[in-house]
DNA sequence: GCAAAAGTGTTTCCCATACACCCATGG
DNA sequence: CCATGGGTGTATGGGAAACACTTTTGC
């Protein structure tokens, strides 16, 4: 691995945000080796002479995550390279979100002595090796804006789901309440955002919801927007 | 500079837009080694060991097309990583949007064999090199976006300016007509988007026009939606 | 029947649009 | 006086918010 040298390395930090119990929660993994040994970060690594930056990134997904590339929605956030950010020389750094529907506990892997989903609340006590913090605020806050005006909150859940489901994940990542009859509307009238199918969920107490999946489209128009922000 | 190599370079590329005529313009150098020697491609060049990504950016804006750091807004869009994009080995490029208020023709930089602007019309017919194609419009769509929900319009203007004038830059990068009315009250009502001056522009055949200076805000809430999209 | 969740109807209000109209200048 | 662009007023319509209400299940 490099050490300081005279060479700039080129690295991707991932941002692996899930929902769990009604709360935006990001893998951690705690470090083996040295810089910031012991220390919580982002799963990451240094990308390999030939190797695509996507490709970097599903490799790190499942080497320290051992998270496949089934369902993972993956995407670019920001590239980090102030000089000083590594101890161990220049090191820029590609830094995705990847987002996940209920993703499991993650077994332990490569070079990592833990590894564990840290809700929100909890990471505020914690503090992240490198400049992983800034890292990560600026994946969570590209993951909320993002579900204003893309379908990628179904990306939180599984291939079927209902309404409120739905409405859950906004709840979550946004940390708001949202009217349920009024979200229901807007989001079964939205163009290519949900294909209505004719299941529906086992009751939870209430009348069955009807199951929907994700329709083709990307762009969410008009947006759902956040309220006073 | 690198020939194909066992290491992964570094490099920033830049989509420098400015309007003129009414028209959004890019600023692209004429290539005078190899490879692509005589092709055309955005402004670009490889971060040294040390340097910042920002700092690369304004060295080579500095280098390349003459530009000073001054009244330019420059933005990182996204990272390019592909192996095989640079013929010369495996080169990682961070692309940038600089925008700017009617920026100078340049002067040829180093290693430019020429350099000028190009409507983006003019542009259809050119084929530029390396993956800038890609590149370049990745940035303008970046561009175009962010007009919509901050005040970034403003960057493509002088220090004061008439509303006029701002409607403009929205119809000349959207390529749509705005109602003057209409978008006059929007502007001036958003908050943190427009500061009132005691100023008036000489009049250009009709009532003089009160001019304006950007306020400090940057997100435009609610935001300039651009209509049928 | 009652509670709970799903889904629909209804009212109200805001805001974007369209466009008429007045204002201030040069010729 | 007219032409031109700056700026405001006003009617209209669509959609968001608030919330009442109906539907469908389990207990």
């Amino acid at each position: 691995m490099a050490t300081s040298s005279s060479e700039i390395h080129v690295a991707v930090d991932l941002t692996v945000l899930t929902l769990r119990d009604g709360a935006l929660n990001v893998l951690l993994i705690q470090r083996e080796d040295e810089p910031h040994r012991g220390a919580w970060a982002l799963p990451g690594g240094f990308v390999q002479l030939g190797e695509d930056l996507d490709g970097a990134a599903y490799r790190v997904l499942s080497d320290e995550a051992s998270l496949g590339s089934g369902a993972v929605h993956l995407e670019q956030v920001r590239t980090f390279g102030t000089p000083g950010r590594d101890p161990r020389g220049h090191v820029v750094s590609v830094a995705f979100m990847a987002l996940g529907a209920d993703l499991p506990d993650p077994r332990r892997g490569e070079d990592v002595a833990d590894a564990r989903w840290w809700s929100l609340e909890e990471l505020a006590e914690v503090k992240l090796a490198f400049d992983h913090a800034t890292v990560l605020e600026c994946a969570v806050e590209r993951a909320r804006s993002k579900l204003e005006y893309t379908t990628l909150a179904a990306t939180f859940l599984p291939e079927t789901f209902t309404i409120s489901q739905l409405r859950g994940v906004y709840e979550s990542v946004w940390g708001a309440t949202l009217d349920a009859g009024n979200f229901h509307r807007k989001a079964t009238r939205t163009e290519g955002f949900l294909q209505e199918l004719d299941q529906y969920a086992a009751p939870t107490g209430g009348r069955p919801a009807r199951l929907y999946r994700a329709a083709g489209g990307t762009s969410l128009m008009p947006p759902l927007l956040r309220a006073g922000d």
